[in-house]
DNA sequence: TCCAATATAGAATGATTATTCTATTTACCA
DNA sequence: TGGTAAATAGAATAATCATTCTATATTGGA
């Protein structure tokens, strides 16, 4: 039966409320604005996803599984060098940046900031997902820091989720191309210098 | 009659408009809610900010008035060693996170995050912030990059406020004290590397 | 082809929204 | 003290909100 239901929603309209959700957050996105702009059904919303609340998390999570984790994914490459992999990462800003198109930023991180009003269900989503890119991190820099470094690879993780929760936040608030290129460059840098001392 | 203006709304009334905006946001504080909450009165709601629209900037300019002054006031010392100025403001989030009261984060920068959908006046109010804090960590950061460094102080500069957007917004998702510290940590042996390379 | 289950469209509902209006109270000065 | 202007409290309004209901259309299998 979760076959069926599959079946019925169409891919391509959930695509497009999570964009909605993704754009514009829970309060001021309303169900009338979702029916009237995606065609998603009303009663079929009630059925499913018993609800508005339902609704976000859904998308939420579809916005983890479909768009999260194309990004992510140079962290999760075995590549011996783990410079490598936390530059490709961070680089991809930079490509977001020169985009013509208009970027929101992270559709976790920008739910982050509503949180203290949201369920505790969705503030635990998006503690997960900082849990998740932590982990990679940290994978990458335990075979990049030396044994006599200052600050420990899950330490550095924690500081480059926080520049990854920054600059999501600058997309966000359309900030300039410059000040996003200057960020990616400080941290590259930072992460360079790991190895060299 | 500007003074008669002024004498009519308390003050205390409008740090509590202030601190509710703060807290839910523009979208998720109707003004039903702060006329009960707080007791401003509605009709001098609209007769002094013209509707909800213009409290939220005037509270939003009463923030960075009130409480992001006392905030930056570290960066504004013109002491001649501008790593203690930068280390000084940052330590002030670890102190942040030691409180036992909630964090909100900041309210401009928790904003930043909503804008898309604000009037473009309050996008450029939050823009120039962004910049005054910019201007701040220059100053102090041209006396204390080498020559041959190889990041320019204004680029370093912008990586300190893509430092302190990320913060604000780990804050505001109450995140982990630990997350908070090994940022701040992270942080401060950056800056003091430029000086010792 | 016919039937039962499901999907759809959109009207109805009752709560909540921002704003305006009205009546009453308060404050101030001649 | 008396009168005018401003402040207040809260009712009224019309739009919008999330959700439910109802009636019609569509499906998929015997």
């Amino acid at each position: 039966m979760a076959r069926i239901t599959l079946s019925i929603l169409d891919e391509a309209i959930l695509d497009q409320v999570m964009q909605l959700f993704w754009q514009r957050g829970f309060f001021n996105l309303s169900v009338d604005d979702i029916v009237a702009e995606t065609g998603l059904n009303r009663t079929a919303l009630y059925k499913h996803f018993h609800g508005k609340e339902g609704l976000f998390m859904a998308m939420l999570k579809r916005y983890e599984n479909n768009i999260t984790q194309a990004f992510i994914a140079p962290l999760h490459s075995n590549h011996s060098d783990g410079f490598k992999a936390i530059k490709t990462f961070f680089l991809q800003f930079l490509e977001l940046s020169k985009s013509s198109e208009i970027s929101f930023g992270c559709f976790l991180i920008a739910t982050a900031s509503d949180i203290p009003f949201h369920q505790p269900h969705v503030a635990q989503f998006v503690h997960q997902f900082y849990k998740k890119l932590h982990q990679l991190f940290s994978k990458h820099l335990k075979q990049l820091v030396q044994k006599n470094a200052q600050l420990s690879p899950n330490a550095l993780a924690d500081f480059l989720v926080g520049n990854v929760v920054g600059l999501m936040t600058l997309f966000r608030s359309r900030s300039p191309q410059k000040m996003i290129r200057n960020q990616v460059n400080g941290i590259l840098q930072f992460i360079a210098d790991l190895t060299k001392q």
